[in-house]
DNA sequence: CGCACCATGTAATGCGTTACATGATTTT
DNA sequence: AAAATCATGTAACGCATTACATGGTGCG
């Protein structure tokens, strides 16, 4: 799938390995993200594939940059994904409901201490979400007005973001509450 | 992480691969899952590294099956891993999400088909994580007296499914009325 | 008669993470 | 003086998915 993140992002426009990185910290890091090097290789295989093509860009006093452009055949290919419906669920993996699970011998204040580390992190995230997600989607949309529509679903996207935490904030709340009643 | 899984089943009571397959697909689905053949693999793995033991045992009109029980090492290294802090937040890859976002020129009545495809699908797991899921919670602790403690952590696993699930169908009737205004 | 269930495994492939390697510039 | 940012890659390792392989029993 990272092939379509970059694909994504690159038929905005023309960007480097490092901005793509960026480019997914910024807005789709919630959802979908990557390590740098993976994405070096992902889009040399893209280009091998002709989706993309790529050439360096010199410059002065910082490190030379390959800057990847989509191709007519990567746009149809990004297209053709895109028009294709999703028939199954995705599967997730929660490493903390995962080790709750079967916490039931475990320390009662080892375990709460594990739920308050999450509560802290998740208001964190939360807080990110609700402010400087907001805020660079805002942005984008007013700088470039030819992406009212993307930035629409943009922000669709950070929403539920917002919910998901907002319910994994509520429910932290319930579980701690729970822990120090029942166990 | 499948190897501490299969491990917190083992713990309850010895069992095949394939029974953990199903313990899993009773229990953990929403946030862990699993492949067989992953499975047989990783247990494999475990009983190399003393963790678990395994038995054949013959059976009369059904294919023999391996019975794989915990060893005190294999406790010992549940038992550490549950006491383990979690640092970092969990990152989720929400292929939804993903198309979503760059779908603003795609065509609307795909989008909204796509859309409500997932509406179904999550409607459903909704019901599964209300009704089965939680029934069989309650069996578990009523037949083993001894699980009241794991019966609430289990039930609170399953209660965020059910949270998440919500969030989810909430942001879903929110989505696509938003598409069908907006795009 | 065909499908689902029981039951276990191997092999190939793909994808992701972590570590390694380099090195200048800018900010604190 | 140290840390972060810019910038790109390779290599090793681990884990997961998918396909392949086998074969009996029970049910509709």
């Amino acid at each position: 799938m990272l092939k379509y993140v970059l694909l994504g992002f690159l038929n905005y426009r023309s960007l480097t390995g490092y901005e793509l990185k960026q480019a997914i910290n910024r807005s789709t890091i919630h959802f979908w993200h990557a390590e740098l090097s993976q994405i070096y290789v992902t889009l040399k295989a893209l280009e091998n594939e002709g989706c993309v093509t790529s050439k360096i860009q010199p410059q002065a006093e910082r490190p030379d940059r390959r800057v990847y452009t989509i191709t007519r055949s990567g746009r149809a290919a990004l297209a053709q994904w895109l028009a294709q419906p999703i028939t199954e669920l995705g599967t997730k993996k929660e490493l903390l409901l995962l080790k709750l699970f079967f916490s039931a011998q475990l320390d009662k204040d080892v375990l709460l201490a594990q739920l308050r580390v999450q509560r802290d992190l998740h208001q964190q995230r939360y807080h990110l979400i609700q402010n400087e997600m907001a805020t660079e989607i805002q942005q984008s949309a007013e700088e470039y007005p030819q992406l009212v529509k993307d930035a629409v679903l943009w922000e669709a996207t950070r929403r539920l973001g917002e919910l998901h935490e907002e319910a994994y904030l509520h429910w932290l709340d319930e579980t701690i509450a729970l822990v120090q009643k029942k166990l």
